[in-house]
DNA sequence: CAGCATCCAACCAGATACTG
DNA sequence: CAGTATCTGGTTGGATGCTG
């Protein structure tokens, strides 16, 4: 590249393009990692799922597996029995997945309580600047 | 505890309680990770982050800073010049983070292809599908 | 059992205008 | 410079009813 003039230092920019943004965007919605950990134990069948992920909807656990389905990180099996019987599990990708997602499981269980106690500390300090504000 | 009939073995039940989505709900949104990263080199200013970090408006940076401040993994400093100058530099906490964020960023690098031609090749799929469907 | 289709409410987030 | 306030469109996601 033969750009790069004196005084115009190429102008670092982030964008969506971060690699680490494009995993975040299919595993950081409300529910992927739920359905990635609960598959690194064994496979499920789609009742399972609902029936284990507290508070999903039909509707939304559908949506997360088929995404995950897509992005190749869990296979779907469908039995052609009656009644039907469909198989969801991790594909070797998938499995690949569980490390960087057990290595971020560390650190919240190490700092969960670090967290708390920031977030409680900062919510009393703008209480009483509230209260100073008002009185 | 004297619970435990048989026939009722605990049910195990997921729910947003799971430390590792606690983490990702701070994290995953569509911005946090860039402004971690970007803190992760050096102290910032709010305008250094709002022109480096591509298409976030000045809203969403706001909302972004304040909730990891709010978390303990961001310090805001005011100092109280004009024109007003505030540093935005992580913590303690958030250099840690920094860690299992590298993890997910080299997992991230090492598989981006993967995801890509797993997710080409299912969307050929169901386009085959489409064309039997209506053929 | 394992979904899909539809409707609708709630929340999210961008654009814009204004402020200390 | 570093925000706040308000409005609004778009997306997300739950509820419900129906199907192979």
């Amino acid at each position: 590249m033969s750009v790069g003039h004196i005084g115009t230092p190429t102008p670092l920019v982030l964008n969506e393009d971060c690699p680490t943004r494009e995993v975040l965007d299919r595993v950081g919605d409300k529910w992927s990692v739920l359905v990635i950990v609960l598959l690194g134990q064994r496979t499920h069948r789609f009742n399972e799922l609902h029936r284990t992920i507290e508070g999903i909807s039909q509707r939304m656990l559908t949506l997360t597996v088929r995404a995950l389905e897509r992005d190749g990180l869990v296979n779907r099996t469908i039995y052609p029995t009656v009644p039907p019987r469909v198989d969801y599990e991790l594909t070797e990708l998938g499995r690949t997945l569980l490390v960087p997602l057990e290595a971020l499981n560390t650190w919240a269980n190490s700092h969960r309580d670090d967290i708390r106690a920031a977030r409680e500390r900062h919510d009393a300090e703008t209480a009483d600047r509230t209260v100073q504000a008002s009185g």
